[in-house]
DNA sequence: GTCTATAGCTGGATAGAC
DNA sequence: GTCTATCCAGCTATAGAC
């Protein structure tokens, strides 16, 4: 891995870590047993920095699920493809989460607007049409469409975010914890499909 | 009310919009038109205003929701009165969720710790209990038992987090956004029991 | 109690040797 | 490319006048 990669990559386990306010560019390189001056001399500045892991954060992301959404396949086939695929990838990048959110929180103007750049942002539009249509012919049970959606999100993406609190919670344990996660998607699937039944 | 309040609230506030990290005491000071050598008058220290903000914060929202999970109602009652009480408690302070993950990514352990120490924190086991009684006598659907109170708590909480995210995909406006919210409670309570009914 | 002024430190950024 | 040394802005915190 060059000089470059390797920076990179303590640069987001740091950022994801302590939110782009809290982290300093000296614990990076601490990370990596370098001078911060190589930090500069390979990225310039802390922002840019920043971003080439936030866009590369992302990239990784928004495509898929872009995808998943705009497929041509019957709505029930559909959410079981949005769950697996979403919990996958946050599941093997489980830091995410809590990287978009803190990022979110500090100006979510200048966030959604860098996002907005990118042409990878998913379109839900065609996706709650779907959900209205299989309500209106009295498939699925009739709910407000974005709520449904939220849910669906919501509990894809909570765990990952919340997880120390939860942890704290329950008392559950890391491996424990990661053998409840490995079931989580079959779990979450199974529960909107129950919850739409008629 | 008085200059110590006044001080509290605005720092409720720009903590809650920056984080620790990126708060700054000029920014809160400014908030009041006032003068930050006040603010270490009344707090001494940074550190000491975030911690009465942060117990306060706490205060408001884990008594209830202790109280929610360990009344003696039955399962379905007090699924209701959960999500009740969650979203109205979450509603009527939407930063909370927000300032709450932003110090927890921070170092979590230090949270729990924090947390731990008040004696509000909320005790899951009974609940989980209870969920487990309702599946062995039939009368609700498998689920995990804690991917059960995971998917309540993730969809009660979640879209106050990621709000400013949700209605960029969306393309909700603010007014909307309030009219959409005002009907959770019931559009999240009819999913859970839809999922849970045989 | 509230203000101005300033001390003292932290952390991003750069210069310059190697 | 990588390091050491250092600059300088911005921040917390305090001293001291009123």
């Amino acid at each position: 891995m060059s000089t470059e990669e390797k920076i990179k990559e303590a640069a987001k386990k740091i950022f994801i870590k302590r939110g782009y306010a809290g982290a300093r560019m000296n614990d990076i390189a601490d990370e990596l047993g370098m001078n911060k001056a190589l930090l500069h001399y390979y990225y310039r500045s802390k922002e840019k920095l920043f971003e080439v892991i936030f866009f590369e954060v992302f990239d990784m992301l928004l495509p898929k699920l872009k995808a998943t959404v705009t497929t041509d396949l019957p709505l029930r086939k559909k959410i079981e493809l949005f769950v697996n695929t979403y919990v996958d990838a946050i599941a093997s990048n489980p830091y995410v989460p809590m990287f978009i959110l803190h990022e979110l929180s500090q100006d979510p103007d200048r966030f959604v607007e860098k996002l907005k750049r990118r042409n990878s942002f998913p379109e839900i539009g065609q996706f709650i049409l779907q959900v209205i249509q299989e309500m209106e012919e009295k498939n699925i049970q009739q709910y407000h469409p974005f709520h449904f959606f939220m849910n669906m999100i919501s509990m894809c993406a909570f765990p990952f975010v919340a997880r120390p609190m939860l942890q704290a919670v329950s008392g559950i344990g890391d491996e424990h914890w990661n053998e409840i996660m490995a079931i989580r998607k079959e779990e979450v699937t199974r529960f909107i499909l129950n919850a739409i039944r008629i």
